[in-house]
DNA sequence: TTCCAGTCTGTGAACGCTCCCAGACATTCC
DNA sequence: GGAATGTCTGGGAGCGTTCACAGACTGGAA
């Protein structure tokens, strides 16, 4: 195999010199038409493609931003919105021609190896995934200096870690004051963990719409799980047998509910409304199937990027994008 | 903020030359003990990094390896088992400090993308996603001699590209073996498009097991999709509606077949049972619960990853592996 | 005419690393 | 004792870019 051909066969193509050809490739100013496109046909002649390497070496850019997924290993499957998210984040970014890099940050070793890849300049920025409070990969990156957006607030780094997200406070309103509307008077909820934007947010919202309604006794936490969904719900019945609605802040954990509701013997909609929160795959697929929320998530994973490359085109600090939410109806409430 | 420090910097502080800093980096031999851990102390005073960049740039290796999902956009949702593939890959190359890239390859535009970068010299592999037969990719990777390899066999070119995959085909037998060891006696199925190894193989499967009863009014295509599920089945349903089971080659689609079935108020799995197959999340999820096939989905990509790197490392041409599939018995059949 | 600003081009010097060669020294064998 | 072999080290060259600078050439203003 013939080896690549380098900027300087280019040059000697076009008949001009390395720099002219540098010019071409990073549209500078200051190059006739004639030798631009001289260089250009020498280019498509010889089929050359920039050594990123080389580039990088000079200009301390690599074209390329690391994406970190935070969430524990165990969940794998819990989350079919990282689906969505990278694949948005791919485009946009690959419409730019920057690379993304994935990396897991689930425990000590897999953070350690995520700072050494930034410290070692690997990347132009970086893109956090559903990060938790507190989670001490934050003020690495902070210290770091480099550019990094949140995919999903960061609780308690709001002001410093720039993000794009659903708003589940509003969302969570909607659903409450659809349960309301539907005239149910005992309104219970499912909350994700409270050390989550959505787990606390879409509590917020409930309370909210109820106000003192909203008492502790209809509160029951879970964490995200179909299992945690199931136990909570029993943990209500057990509580507050006559609940005649529930607004679960998943629609994995309100497909849990619904299990178990059934196996109480309640009749949804009629004895107990459920809604959900996400309008994710099972939504649909849940008997009966879910009313829910759906979160414009390839909006969010969109902006989320602009984000990110406003951050490192080096605009100044950059405002968090809030977008919003609507209600589905299906049959479960 | 500091320059970062280089090699120079650390010879200078260990008190050895650039070369003997490189021999450490590098596992090399002829390195003295008492070198080498003065070197290494250096290298933890100074915080040192190896710039990727520079060493790329002379020894032609990159240190990443490129994901190409060749799945079309729209099917986002279809596939969790994308995440515990890609987390899989991650930790995996991340052990060897290897680090992944995700491309996208729905389109045409995305195509060329991806060959750009890896005649860039951007990739020390390929790790094909769900490609299709006939997809010009691999013959374009094919033609860069770059190594490639799939999760889950690339359909006409088994033997080019090595891939790791469950057993398809012995997954579907064991599921119509469990379908007439029920006493099922019309059974149909609902398999995947036939241009990928798993609408082909799981037919195989079906029909290794059925023979001459596996009648083509029996057998209904879908795409996957919940959606193609549900018509698939009425379409089944109208032609044979003595029909008493039902293999569907996807939990999702075995979901759309379900409420066929309930809205044809036939009983899962009284009158009619399904099966389906992966085990994905939807399979707990729906009512009744799916009896279904499990796929070792992380062994699957462990062996991918597996595969690749030996093929990285310069072995030989290395042979595909099929991993073992098993029943899971839920309620559905 | 002279001068200046603007346009365009070529070249040397990095960027930070690995590779290779030459040479120093120690050990073994004839 | 001398040659051959093995271990260890330093430093020059080169990987393929971009950047800064110097210089050439233009056109218009003074």
């Amino acid at each position: 195999m013939a080896k690549r051909p380098t900027i300087h066969d280019v040059a000697a193509a076009a008949g001009v010199s390395r720099g002219t050809v540098s010019r071409v490739l990073n549209d500078d100013r200051y190059v006739s038409p004639a030798a631009h496109a001289a260089v250009r046909r020498a280019i498509a002649e010889t089929g050359y493609i920039v050594n990123r390497n080389a580039r990088s070496l000079v200009t301390q850019r690599t074209g390329s931003v690391v994406m970190v997924l935070s969430e524990p290993h165990e969940k794998v499957f819990e989350d079919p919105n990282y689906s969505t998210t990278i694949r948005t984040a791919i485009r946009r970014l690959g419409e730019r021609d920057v690379s993304l890099v994935i990396m897991l940050a689930g425990d000590d070793g897999d953070r350690d190896r995520v700072v050494h890849y930034v410290r070692g300049g690997h990347a132009d920025g970086v893109l956090l995934m559903s990060t938790h409070a507190g989670d001490p990969l934050v003020d690495e990156l902070e210290s770091l200096r480099i550019p990094a957006v949140a995919c999903g607030a960061v609780i308690g780094k709001e002001n410093v870690i720039p993000y794009a997200a659903a708003d589940d406070r509003e969302g969570a309103r909607q659903m409450t004051r659809h349960l309301v509307e539907q005239g149910r008077k005992k309104i219970a909820t499912i909350t994700g963990p409270m050390d989550t934007p959505g787990g606390i947010q879409r509590l917020e919202g409930f309370a909210d719409v109820l106000g003192r309604k909203a008492s502790r006794k209809l509160i029951e936490h879970g964490d995200w799980t179909q299992l945690s969904g199931e136990s909570a719900m029993a943990r209500l019945l057990e509580r507050t047998p006559d609940l005649d609605a529930v607004f679960v802040a998943s629609d994995l954990m309100a497909a849990g509910a619904l299990s178990t509701l059934r196996a109480a013997g309640r009749r949804v909609p009629d004895d107990v409304a459920v809604g959900g929160f996400d309008d994710s795959s099972v939504a649909a697929t849940t008997h009966p199937p879910l009313t829910t929320i759906r979160q414009p998530l390839a909006d969010v994973a969109e902006e989320t990027v602009r984000l990110l490359l406003a951050l490192i085109d080096g605009g100044g600090p950059v405002d968090p994008v809030i977008l919003p939410t609507r209600l589905i109806v299906r049959e479960s409430a």
